[in-house]
DNA sequence: GTCTATAAACTGATAGAC
DNA sequence: GTCTATCAGTTTATAGAC
């Protein structure tokens, strides 16, 4: 087995870092290789090296996005839901803190229309799989007793993913939302 | 008092109607001015001589939606908590059933950091009433005894329209994402 | 791997004829 | 009001030297 991993080549995962802090603030159509390749010090042409296309780079992303989903859903899974919760919650929040970026799932969904197939297929994958840990938050906070909320799991897990999107989005434009968006939740969840 | 209406010229208001199209769809930063002249049958020095600069075009769209969700408000004011939940979540599907559109809203905070500052100020405006008419809802509905939620007026008003505007965006991935959003909500609101 | 140089297409925008 | 013609700047992308 080869270890074939992103930090393998420095330079390629300096590129994806730039390139991450750029969508998650501007968006995908609004950076160019240029942005990225200025601020790393280089000339953009040995950003096409490391990556031909731009749609290579955006689904480069979305893939590490989803390698650190899988990590951080197998690094909480046993913790108690209320834990849960609380790292959901952060894992909204230090994307407002890092210069208001919002959860790359808003950023795509906004985007859809106008992204290549590639990143289309590789950005719907993770926003299911998003979705999916959500529920799964909610449905075993039910079954320990620890959360208690009317209509299904799934019903609660989706708003709660959606009502987070929003929130991190909006915050934007007030700082306090997403405070007030994860304290309506926790209410709403009937925690205590 | 003069008539000054979008309506008075009838190109400029089909330009906007084509630049919405194109701003709820792609985003202001992934559409052009030959986007819109094309489709419109012109040259795109004539889409200049009626908004001489894209911010201007910008602008008018969002200066559009503040009349129309005044008009909006206006309009629903009377009617019982119940209908105006319906008109809320009417308004956010027409969005969807239209090309998978999205809210306003929702666009604009994922592309705010990239807008000029006019820009920037009519939309947060318009945030700022689309939230505070949702606040208004809430409030209104527990004060006629219709509602009945944990939190305050706020922290539902503020909930309800940020899992609107994620529930919208997410539905572009999962069509069935919206009424799922729509239906806890109105569990959530403790209706009947 | 990174460079210089360059291509072809597109962007927002303007001048001036009709 | 719309046209033709054009501008300077940017975009993604490639060829070939080092």
């Amino acid at each position: 087995m080869k270890i074939d991993t992103d930090a393998k080549n420095d330079t390629r995962k300096r590129i994806m870092d730039i390139a991450e802090e750029l969508l998650l603030t501007r968006g995908f159509n609004a950076f160019s290789y240029q942005w990225v390749s200025s601020e790393l010090g280089v000339r953009n042409a040995a950003i096409h090296y490391h990556f031909p296309h731009k749609t290579d780079l955006g689904v480069a992303l979305i893939e590490r996005y989803r390698r650190r989903l899988s990590r951080f859903i197998e690094a909480q899974a046993a913790l108690p839901p209320r834990e849960q919760l609380e790292r959901y919650f952060e894992l909204a929040h230090s994307y407002f803190r890092q210069d208001r970026q919002v959860c790359p799932s808003g950023m795509l969904c906004t985007e859809f229309h106008t992204l290549p197939d590639a990143m289309r297929d590789q950005a719907a994958a993770f926003i299911g799989e998003m979705r999916d840990w959500s529920i799964d938050l909610a449905a075993r906070g039910r079954d320990l007793g620890v959360f208690h909320y009317p209509g299904s799991a799934e019903e609660m897990g989706v708003l709660m993913f959606s009502a987070l999107q929003g929130g991190l989005q909006l915050a934007r434009v007030d700082d306090g939302w997403l405070d007030t968006v994860k304290r309506q939740i926790t209410r709403l969840l009937g925690v205590e």
